[in-house]
DNA sequence: GCATTACCCTGAAAGC
DNA sequence: TGCTTTCAGGGTAATG
């Protein structure tokens, strides 16, 4: 389940394999994504054009192309994006495959199929209606308390939800969420009304170095995150809480707890997390 | 305007 | 062993 560390990851490996090449051909298959694939549109706006650039916003990844095009993907939660040599052969759930020059393929599949993929023009990204209510990055610049104290005005709701909201801060998935309220030592039910000054430097504080340290490790893999080049990510071994529930809280010994809300799980340490 | 819930989807794992 | 059920969750729409 690809968050913003896995993008960037993933980002990183990309760019220096696709910078340059040039897009011979692009084809489609399978069932739609969230939206269906543009193909004729793709095709007609990238084939013969070079990447420029592989940038990300938010859990978004974007492949900047000659001609002011950017082909937009997101990998919902399943999406994986590689680049093979242009010979290896159609794998199921393959919904978008780009034929570059130079005898490779940059492929998308997504068995749950909850991606996307678009192209928009580069200098109207921001316009976009699936980019333009985003949040701000958490780390370009790092977020400091007063800057998510701010976010937070006029809010009630739970800590947790704040967190996931990607129109208040992008990026910030369940994994992530969860380990920055454990470092932050702030339950994920808390009203967010009920936060100091201090309480939001500690949570500010908390998301960046989660954040970090996990792009540091290349990302978490549990089921499908790799990276361009198919390498796994090992964060999911510095994780304290997340999918632990029953465990010893490794600050104090207590077990973690599971809680749900709003459908989506919580892992806690009740006496750690106030 | 904000908070909460349901929905989309497939594969892995758990339960029977 | 094999079938059925449950669970995972990002983003969005509908509902309260």
């Amino acid at each position: 389940m690809p968050e913003l560390p896995e993008v960037e990851v993933l980002r990183r490996s990309l760019a220096p394999r696709l910078l340059g090449r040039r897009v011979a051909w692009v084809e489609t298959g399978g069932k739609p994504l969230r939206e269906p694939i543009a193909r004729a549109r793709l095709r007609r706006e990238l084939v013969g054009r070079a990447v420029v650039a592989v940038r990300r916003r938010a859990k978004y990844l974007w492949v900047d192309f000659e001609g002011g095009r950017t082909l937009v993907l997101h990998l919902g939660m399943s999406g994986r994006l590689t680049v093979v040599p242009a010979t290896t052969p159609r794998e199921p759930h393959e919904h978008l495959s780009l034929l570059l020059d130079g005898g490779l393929r940059l492929r998308l599949r997504d068995p749950r199929r909850f991606g996307l993929a678009f192209v928009a023009a580069t200098d109207a990204l921001t316009f976009d209606p699936h980019l333009a209510g985003l949040g701000r990055e958490p780390l370009d610049p790092p977020l400091d308390g007063a800057a998510l104290a701010g976010l937070s005005r006029g809010r009630r709701g739970p800590l947790k939800a704040f967190l996931l909201d990607g129109r208040l801060v992008a990026g910030v998935g369940n994994i992530y969420a969860c380990e920055a309220l454990f470092r932050a030592r702030l339950h994920p039910a808390r009203s967010v009304a009920t936060l100091r000054a201090e309480h939001w430097r500690r949570l500010a504080e908390a998301v960046v170095a989660v954040l970090e340290r996990a792009i540091a490790a290349g990302g978490t893999t549990l089921n499908d995150f790799a990276d361009a080049d198919g390498r796994e990510g090992l964060f999911q071994v510095d994780m304290a809480v997340y999918g632990r529930a029953g465990e010893p809280c490794t600050t104090c010994g207590a077990r973690i707890r599971r809680l749900v809300q709003a459908g989506r799980s919580s892992y806690l340490c009740g006496r750690c997390q106030r």
